[in-house]
Order: C-alpha cells, then sequence, then structure tokens
DNA sequence: ATGGTTGCCCCGCAA
C-alpha cells in the first residue's frame, strides 16, 4: 500500500494540479496540510469520483487538514489528543484498514511554523511537539503499525537545507526545535526517507522567493516516521519533486510550495 | 542589507 503526504497551500487553489498528481501516483491513503478551508469548502466529489474515503479537519484561511483513504477508515481523531484547547486545526488520525494488508494507523500533522523564534510563536510550536511526542508514546505502547507524516517544518540536520547558515536563526532549524524533533525520533521511530536514502541530498519545499526553486535552494521539512512495526514493513519511499515545476500537470494553477512524500508497505 | 512570492480576502497576516 502507497500512503503519501503534501502540503498544498490551498486544496482550492490547486485542485487541478493536485488531481493530476493523484491520478499519476494513485496513493491509497495521502494526508494534506494547508488546505485553508472549512470542511463544506473541501471539494469532496472529486476525490470521493476517485475512489477516496474523506475525512477532514479544516480551517478557514490558515492550517487545515485532511486523510483522504481509498481503503475503509475507523477511530478518526481531529486535533492532537491531549492539546484540547488547540484552536488551529493541524492533527489528523485514523485507523487504515487495507484490503491487502495488515491495519495501520495514519496520523497526519502540521507542525507549527514557529517564526519568528524566539516569541510566542515559537512557545507554540515546542509545545505542539511535546504533544506530538505524547501522542507518539501512547501509540508506540500499542506495538501497532503506525506513520506520523506531514509537513514537520523541521529541518533535521544540516545536511537538509542548501545553505544551512542562512537558517541558523529560523524556527525550523533551531537547535531546539532539532532537539525535539530527535527526541520524539528516538523514542524510536524512523524516518523513512532519510532511511532509504542515507547519503541523498533531497529537498520538500522551495521558496517561492529568490528564485529557491530554479537555484535548488531548498529544505527538507516533510517527513514520514515510521512505528517499529511499519517500519518492518517498508518496501519503498520518494519525493515527487517533479509537482513542484511550472511545467507539471495542468497550467491552471500554480504549484505549491511543497512536494508530496510518499512510501509503500507491505 | 534588502527584497523577493503566494493565498486569503479585504489588507495585513502567515508562510
Amino acid at each position: 500500500m502507497k500512503i503519501a503526504s503534501w502540503n498544498v497551500n490551498s486544496i482550492n487553489a490547486r485542485l487541478p494540479r493536485i488531481l493530476e498528481w493523484f491520478d499519476a501516483a494513485t496513493p491509497d491513503v495521502c494526508v494534506l496540510q494547508e488546505i485553508k478551508c472549512l470542511d463544506e469548502k473541501f471539494p469532496v466529489g472529486a476525490f470521493e469520483d476517485r475512489g477516496y474515503n474523506c475525512e477532514l479537519h479544516g480551517q478557514k484561511t490558515y492550517n487545515g487538514v485532511a486523510l483522504l483513504s481509498k481503503f475503509p477508515v475507523e477511530d478518526v481523531i481531529r486535533g492532537l489528543p491531549g492539546n484540547d484547547d488547540d484552536d488551529q486545526s493541524r492533527y489528523i488520525e485514523a485507523m487504515v484498514f487495507p484490503d491487502d494488508a495488515e491495519p495501520v494507523r495514519v496520523g497526519g500533522l502540521y507542525l507549527p511554523n514557529g517564526n519568528p523564534a524566539p516569541g510566542p510563536k515559537y512557545d507554540y510550536k515546542l509545545g505542539w511537539m511535546a504533544h506530538l511526542k505524547a501522542r507518539a508514546e501512547a501509540l508506540l505502547k500499542t506495538e501497532e503499525a503506525f506513520i506520523l507524516t506531514g509537513d514537520y517544518n523541521v529541518i533535521p540536520q544540516a545536511e537538509d537545507v542548501h545553505n544551512p547558515a542562512a537558517w541558523a536563526d529560523d524556527a525550523l532549524f533551531l537547535p531546539a526545535t532539532r532537539a525535539a524533533f530527535r527526541e520524539i525520533e528516538n523514542l524510536g521511530l524512523t524516518d523513512a526517507l532519510r532511511h532509504l536514502y542515507p547519503y541523498d541530498v533531497f529537498y520538500t519545499f522551495w521558496d517561492y522567493q529568490r528564485g529557491a526553486w530554479q537555484k535548488d535552494h531548498g529544505i527538507r521539512i516533510d517527513h514520514v516516521m515510521l512505528s517499529p512495526q511499519a517500519a518492518d514493513r517498508l518496501t519503498s519511499g520518494g519525493v515527487d519533486r517533479t509537482t513542484r515545476d511550472p511545467g507539471f500537470g495542468s497550467q491552471e494553477a500554480k504549484p505549491s510550495d511543497h512536494v508530496p512524500v510518499w512510501i509503500t508497505l507491505d
């Protein structure tokens, strides 16, 4: 089964391009971030036509996440457990039941950006990461296969950014941010794409400004984190960077600043 | 050192 994540930066502004990618990549499960709309404004029909069950946790203007699955889903959770006073829609989770494999729990997340740091936005980011860590700890105790994937807004290492010095004071790359990410990883989760490509340089986001895409000045911030039981089943993965190219797919819409990441499990 | 882009939606904010 194929599981993907994509920060689309507005589902409605980019729908033609997004659908072309779904038709080409045919993920069984895909979590989306920054849909930037309320649930009732999400183009559910376009995805139901393609066989997806749509679970939404939308928000007007900002944030908003979705979990789309060709397989039945149960036990849908909207919002990070234990973070009940969070008014930003950044987390959705469900148990997925493939017809040809064991169930897997999928959490889709849009971790706060945190800039400017220091400040209240950065405090919110670190607090959110603490809640994510607690969720990972709780799920690990089940000893079940799960994945936590999405836009982490964390550059794990210097290898994951074209110019580390330029990002030294950014909330995505500060030592405290990377330490909080390591705390989660070191619970026993596998960074699937870094695991598959230990020595490669590859990015998932390029700023719209300063010709970042043309110069490949990117950062790796979209991650697929696997529980041990999910890591046992990992068979492949990748980054679909072609979707960032202006020449990809429909010219009716501009590309997102992020590209999809995906893995397959047996 | 500055400025450069995009989406939402009403104009500045978030990224």
